[in-house]
DNA sequence: TCCTTACTTTCCAATGTGGAAAGTTATATC
DNA sequence: GATATAACTTTCCACATTGGAAAGTAAGGA
């Protein structure tokens, strides 16, 4: 069996945050940021990490006045990520109890 | 919600060892090198680190002639890594077609 | 005693991760 | 129109992780 593990995706932070941008159309960065417990900067660079890997969509609009950024999971993200979870549900497959 | 990874378990080859390693009982250093495909250098502090941690246990004994290393994960790690594991499954539970 | 096997440790380079602080940019407010 | 503010983005820096090569070690054979 040849494990191969998206390392774009499996970083803690960003695994975290393309479960939950799965699990919705559309999220904003100050939520995705509240969730995940980090400095602006460091979202920031994950969300580029992962806008440069083409998994990630971000679309800047004025919502009620401020401005915020939208990110959503695109097509080869969600791919992406259906992988690395199958990869991962293949790992716990043998594991008793789980 | 809080979703805690346990470092010493989440990095690639770490967590395919466990998961190795939860399968069975006990299982020899040469076949997990082969099953992670790295070199016996990174295999050794990748035991070490799990060790350390008081996830696996190392015993050294000489099967027909030669010196082998049988490693087997203790209650601790069994444990940890179900928390991991559980860790996981929730984040996916929001992720449709999973 | 020397050799071989089976790791272990050391050395070193490359990457990844995180926060603080400075920099940007698009609205509000005056 | 100038300035302030909100909401990120970039840069700077420190530190940890990861990996392989090569050198080191320990146990058993020839």
């Amino acid at each position: 069996m040849n494990f191969e593990l998206d390392p774009v995706i499996h970083a803690p932070n960003r695994l975290q945050m393309c479960c939950m941008l799965a699990a919705v159309d559309t999220i904003d960065f100050a939520t995705v940021r509240e969730a995940l417990d980090v400095s602006e900067s460091v979202l920031s660079k994950h969300v580029k990490t992962l806008e440069e890997a083409g998994y990630v969509k971000v679309r800047k609009a004025a919502s009620d006045g401020r401005q915020r950024t939208w990110l959503s999971l695109s097509k080869p993200g969600r791919e992406a990520l259906k992988g690395h979870l199958a990869t991962l549900k293949a790992m716990m497959a043998g594991v008793p109890e789980t």
